[in-house]
DNA sequence: CCATTTCATTGAATCGGTTCACTTCCAATA
DNA sequence: TATTGGAAGTGAACCGATTCAATGAAATGG
């Protein structure tokens, strides 16, 4: 089927050394030999094989990327950025969609090895620890993306969640805002479990009253939900805090569907302060994360873990979360 | 480094071909043997190298897709799709972003190519068929996306745009809109162009005038640019048609904010209708792309493509956009 | 004219897993 | 006892590009 190396070398009646010469380094060859074998190649359409070369190498230039959901903007953010800092470096990104499901995670994990990339990026829906100690032994490198794990076999980049849930509420309470709606998703997500902890720090610390309205899942939709749900509550919050911009979103267009002014009569809070959260009709306030610069620092951190090899000492990079106000929230 | 099967095999006192067999076809192998293996496998931490094994083969089971733009909801739909359509043929999709820049889409080639997939799908940025035929010639199949090709050479999976167009105008027309503005962005996009020739082919039809507002990027920072424009020009449209949801999302924050009433003194529609156009605080009306439909359709294309070899007849698919109504817009 | 250097080319060995024709070995059958 | 059959295991050849020690040929120098 496909013309091999060999096949030219007879073609043009030359070794096959001197074929791989005039593609690696053509100014050790000939001018005659390298005009008669370029002519060859292009006449019999040879283009070398990729597996061959990499089999001889060892290894190839590229990463893996696995996030829970491409659909979201804010892991289209980190992406961005994890390609800008792998591009950086000569390596190509491989961006795999798990779509929060184990199986799927699975799949592009066996794929990443067969393909035998350098490193992954890995933002597990659940820390499965032993495919990433089994990609390790494999010599691919893995650095945890918006995570962060107890122990220190691996660079990790995540994002100091507690912190961002007492800033949002200690904002809301510096507003006057003494009865607040916290908009959680599942608890068994690490990140809104820890944004809770924060919530609840600060809201005793400030002597508030918060409550909990929970959905199953961080979208649009489920914050209409749950704005049904604040309206039916005894007493009406003048501040809802959300899990995720999403959530915010759907709040803000279901109160307002019911005639309540945002944000005069209510004041709502996001988190991750995604590019919509600027342009919705009321601009969303939000607990903004560099998303784009956790991208980079990770496939920094990666990158240099792959390249260092034995030296490499392992980093756990945290940021810190950041308050976004806009037009969404205000003083009571 | 890294431990091979020859190693195994000299460890286990076996034959190399006793190794593989115990990977690849168990069944064969005595008992005993099997346990002593797969014992040494496991001390050894003994991981297959998939560069050898593809070499092999020939072949590796993933496809590339090259789209132009992530963080574009549209586009991360339509990789969705490609995602769904691929899985169910046990092919992985190495998600490649060109960011609309030519190097990054040369560099993604050449990555592609250099891994062997089995195919691509490609929404290239400009389309340049050189290297479209480059990996033609190596086995490579291609599919367009989101863009149609004159010739015969490649499957293509696109829209009518110029119907989207048209049917945009005809519906803000039956609305009873006579003055209607066109927020366009650069006449370079085919997509752009084709949506342009639609509004022009209506409006002649309907007798109706087009103001056209051309813009740079198609994003909702100029959107907001956009209605500034709008609310200077000498008579004020009812109606703004927006090339795509982001401009519209931009537009309707601009009017908003000037206290322009949407939909009752000024209709807006967008293009795409990406998830975010329905949470918008006034639900955005917008000319409906099947982009989810058109990533399966695009990855089976491709995939039966590259299954059926020769016998392979290349099809184009066009699909047809819809008019989703939502609350932005209304009569006059 | 021979010795030495330079330049061009060669081709076998290599990477690591898979395959397959072949050998062993043992039990079952005639 | 001789023959057959099947199961288990062997190891060389192979996939295709790269590398490098070795060879050949031409050019330079004395």
């Amino acid at each position: 089927m496909s013309v091999s190396l060999r096949d030219v070398a007879k073609s043009a009646r030359v070794s096959v050394g001197t074929v791989s010469n005039v593609l690696n380094r053509p100014e050790i060859v000939a001018e005659k030999t390298l005009l008669r074998v370029r002519e060859t190649i292009k006449e019999l359409g040879f283009v070398p094989n990729g597996f061959a070369r990499q089999l001889r190498f060892g290894n190839s230039r590229t990463i893996g990327l696995i996030v829970p959901d491409v659909a979201n903007p804010f892991f289209t953010e980190v992406a961005r950025g994890v390609e800008d800092g792998a591009n950086k470096r000569e390596y190509a990104v491989f961006l795999c969609n798990s779509d929060e499901s184990v199986v799927k995670e699975e799949r592009y994990i066996n794929v990443l090895i067969e393909q035998q990339v350098r490193g992954v990026l890995f933002a597990p829906s659940d820390i499965k620890s032993n495919r990433m100690d089994e990609m390790k032994s494999r010599g691919i490198s893995v650095t945890l993306l918006d995570r962060e794990q107890k122990g220190e076999d691996h660079c990790s980049v995540s994002v100091d969640d507690i912190y961002g849930g007492r800033i949002a509420i200690e904002y809301l309470g510096e507003l006057g805002h003494q009865n607040i709606a916290w908009v959680a998703g599942p608890e068994s997500i690490p990140q809104v479990a820890d944004r809770g902890n924060g919530v609840a720090k600060a809201a005793k610390a400030g002597g508030l009253n918060i409550e909990t309205i929970r959905v199953p899942l961080m979208n649009s939709a489920q914050g209409e939900e749950a704005a049904k749900l604040i309206l039916q509550l005894p007493k009406m919050p003048t501040a809802v805090f959300c899990a995720n911009d999403l959530l915010a979103l759907g709040v803000m267009r279901g109160l307002m569907a019911a005639k309540v002014k945002v944000p005069d009569q209510v004041s709502i809070l996001g988190y991750d302060d995604i590019n919509f959260a600027s342009s919705a009709a009321v601009p969303l306030s939000s607990i903004s994360q560099p998303a784009y610069q956790m991208g980079v620092t990770a496939a920094d951190l990666l990158l240099s873990e792959c390249e260092d090899g034995e030296s490499h000492q392992h980093q756990q990079i945290r940021f810190q979360p950041k308050l976004v106000e806009r037009e969404s929230t205000k003083k009571r």
